[in-house]
DNA sequence: ATTGACGTTTACGTAAACGTCAATGCTTGT
DNA sequence: ACAAGCATTGACGTTTACGTAAACGTCAAT
């Protein structure tokens, strides 16, 4: 595990292009040292970083990527900056758990349609016989 | 409940403009029936509005939502068709199943970062007393 | 007959999130 | 000394997903 990471090194890490990382920099997402011009990223960039390609995992806009960046340095301040930030807290929660609504509920579908297509592969099957058999395992887990 | 809608009840509906929706017919995500011109919303067009919008929720762009939706309708066809569309499938649940866990990531982040800021806000109402308590439940299902 | 309320198409504008050069700088091996 | 490789900052282009008019049709009610 290195202590800090070149601009180029954290690319190639999360298979992004140096452009978007400078682009999350220029929208103050990331701020990484200097030495004399060129980008010192430190571990603590790298976990930034990291959270922000996850925020965009989620479909996230990058303004809102930078506000849920900036709730984890948030940890002391003035009362009502904290007011704030737990208001915000929740209000991310709520969003979170919506989209895992959505989520689950897409993949409740998912199982509708593949349960419609086997059975359709099924019958084509029973009348031209001798194919192999696929590999079809429809997982029925709730939660993790 | 309705048969049929109009163009601007779907979009109040929904909370979305009437550009937006002739923006997805467009892009070919809706293809209603016309009287004269006007648009007719059948149950099964405001249904696929309805799974476009989850789409939507969960930041995919609408080049994907169009290929999930198409799958709602490829229930027959051509074996190759089939296995194709039970590939995507499968696809499509990856995707979904890691955003899950990007999602539980980030309660689990938020749940920290609550903590956190909780705390502190404690540690300031020890010194300056007779606040109103807030409402704080830190709820801890993992299902759902 | 006219006024709204609703609908249509066509066209241009815009914000987000980068991609793609171009011109230049540092620095490291030969 | 000099090329190779990686870095920098602009500047402009591109795609997506609509917003925003403009100009016009239609139908019901006054």
């Amino acid at each position: 595990m290195q202590e800090t990471y070149s601009i180029s090194e954290l690319g190639k890490e999360f298979g992004i292009t140096t452009r978007a990382i400078r682009f999350y920099e220029d929208k103050e997402l990331l701020s990484p040292t200097r030495q004399g011009g060129r980008r010192i990223y430190s571990r603590a960039d790298r976990t930034r970083l990291k959270l922000l390609l996850r925020g965009k995992r989620l479909g996230w806009p990058l303004e809102e990527i930078k506000s849920v960046l900036n709730m984890y340095d948030a940890g002391d301040g003035e009362l009502d900056q904290l007011q704030y930030t737990a208001k915000k807290i929740e209000q991310r929660r709520q969003q979170l758990l919506r989209q895992k609504q959505d989520i689950n509920a897409a993949l409740a579908d998912l199982d509708r349609i593949q349960n419609r297509c086997v059975s359709h592969m099924a019958t084509l099957n029973s009348c031209n016989d001798n194919h192999s058999s696929q590999n079809h395992q429809s997982q029925k887990e709730t939660s993790s």
